[in-house]
DNA sequence: GGATGCAACTATAGCGATTTAGTAAAACGG
DNA sequence: CCGTTTTACTAAATCGCTATAGTTGCATCC
């Protein structure tokens, strides 16, 4: 592919009959030229559709203009949860404006994460990332903090020293106010088909869970791989026992409509015999039928207000300080009721 | 934020105590060097943990290693849509071996999406693009083409000359493949909800449904703007009539999944009275009681085809050839059936 | 044994921007 | 009116890497 020759900085100079760094003064609007000569340089530079080449300039030290984003969820499970697109499409809403652009990969363990971190550090090629599913002794914060990579951490737990600014995901009060609401119904025996038990807010809506015991609830935890095959297989499987839970809980809304399903088939009438709920919420979780009570967080304003921090974090000498995510709500619809 | 001294070339050409030339050819593969010192190189950078900077190697004229994909949808419908999560994961998938990174940007009308392509351009900051929805007499094909910016289209339309390669998905059998179906099974009176008639696969579908007049099937078109709440109004407003249609086709799932809702409120019993059909499948579609009979394309694996198609297109010194994407199947499930 | 060739390097220019140091001319001040 | 400051520039170095033109030392060959 033959490539067309690029406008350079060089090109308008000649053209303007000026050197290359006073273009540069001219197009960055810094003090060396007359103002005469600084509306004649942007005029021919408009004239022949000059853009900086970002990777001159970030060869000079400057921001590339591109935050990261390396996820580490297979390619298969990335489509199936809502979370993430909405997630990226607030992300890009708060970059759009300001002309930075996203640059996403998909990894595939954490070693592979830290390692486009490098990558992306030695090359000058982001200027900060975004960083999800933060763990116990998390090995990337160390490596972001050696390589003094601007970074903003989404989690349900509150940064601990020497780690990169973090939006605190509030957790602990989500799986208060789903589990708390259930229990108020009246539910004594709840199920909670939950992700892998790695992840940090799967531990936390545990604990939630177990908490309640001293209120007379019994809690169940089923660890999944986040498939809606395994929720299938899980609500079989309960609604298969002598002592059926009255409500089950699932960790995101297409696992919830896997689970409404099965018990549609089974005959358990939803919500009269069994209450269903979910702790994701997205369009078709509120048009299915019954239409299921989740748990709403704002995931595009989240996306925004996480591109806007770590523009913010880029942009400061120091770790700025946490910051608390809004405080998602639980939207009741119809597939919640007292258990019989 | 102060930036860590990255590892250089020149640190390596150092300390192995050979010039810089010397290592970039050890770091190649190229001849230059004795296989002694090539291995010394290797070690002493590997130890450092050099890596490229891609910012070096775009300047000196390689490529960026990255690719660029505009997306002309507001932020809110990117995430409604599981097209864009599950091909931007085949993509992924068909990057991620090869150390390439996918670019994305939002933007908001067709004239600011060849703006973003001559700034990728200029820049050197990708190295092609992916471009979805095709139009007639579409102004981006031209400046690829002045601009010589590889690119491979998705749509459903065979590339015109000077146009760039094209992933040709065919939307006229597709629309056959469920059209006819329904026709098959007894249907003559057949709404299609759709989507902005200005995009192709929307005009080509409602031209199949025509088509199938002379068979004494009636057709019908509502143009919609993709969302469900569009789609409930359509539906209300279809099962309002004294002459109701016996099949109602909707353009995406999340669509047919409100329609189906609209239809169960209003006593209407699916598939009995009413069959549904979508020409977007998704996980939840088949998950749904009752679930939706759809057209299901591999959209992932046209992702991974396109990423593919273009990382040729991007070594190729010609246009490629346009190929055809893999076929969509009709998946038939619980929402259609003969007609009372 | 001197010309030739080859291997294994080094030196250097260049990519496109920024940035600092340097320079000439104009403006200013006492 | 001469010294100083300011203005408006130019020249040159720099970023990290690649590529091309040299430059050695050593083996080869008639």
């Amino acid at each position: 592919m033959n490539k067309t020759k690029r406008v350079t900085i060089t090109d308008i100079a000649r053209l303007a009959g000026v050197s290359p760094g006073a273009v540069s003064f001219a197009l960055n609007g810094r003090p060396g030229v007359s103002e005469q000569t600084r509306k004649r340089i942007l005029t021919i530079a408009e004239e022949h559709q000059w853009l900086p080449s970002s990777a001159a300039r970030a060869l000079g030290g400057a921001g590339a203009g591109v935050i990261g984003f390396a996820v580490n969820r297979s390619a298969g499970t990335l489509g199936a949860e809502a979370f993430f697109t909405d997630l990226i499409a607030g992300v890009q809403s708060a970059l759009a404006e300001k002309r930075i652009a996203m640059q996403m990969v998909l990894v595939s363990s954490i070693e592979e994460e830290v390692a486009t971190y490098r990558r992306w550090h030695s090359a000058n090629q982001v200027d900060g990332v975004i960083v999800i599913d933060p763990r116990d002794d998390d090995p990337r914060f160390p490596v972001l903090r050696d390589l003094a990579l601007p970074a903003v951490v989404l989690g349900s737990h509150a940064s601990e020293e020497g780690h990169p600014a973090t939006i605190w995901l509030d957790d602990s009060q989500v799986a208060h106010s789903l589990f708390d609401y259930l229990g108020a119904l009246g539910h004594r025996s709840i199920a909670y088909v939950a992700g892998p038990a790695e992840f940090q807010h799967t531990r936390l809506r545990t604990e939630v869970l177990a908490g309640l015991g001293e209120r007379g609830v019994r809690g169940e935890v089923i660890a999944t791989d986040f498939s809606p095959a395994a929720a299938s297989t899980a609500m079989r499987r309960l609604l298969s026992r002598l002592e059926r839970p009255t409500a089950v809980v699932f960790d995101n809304d297409v696992m919830a409509i896997a689970g409404l399903r099965v018990a549609q088939e089974m005959g358990v009438p939803v919500p009269k015999d069994l209450s269903v709920a979910s702790f994701d919420d997205s369009v078709v979780a509120g048009l299915v039928h019954p239409s299921i009570t989740c748990i709403t967080r704002d995931t595009f304003g989240l996306g925004a207000e996480a591109a806007a921090f770590l523009l913010e974090q880029i942009d400061a000498p120091e770790v700025l300080a946490d910051r608390i995510g809004a405080l998602p709500q639980l939207t009741v619809r119809e597939s919640t009721a007292v258990p019989r």
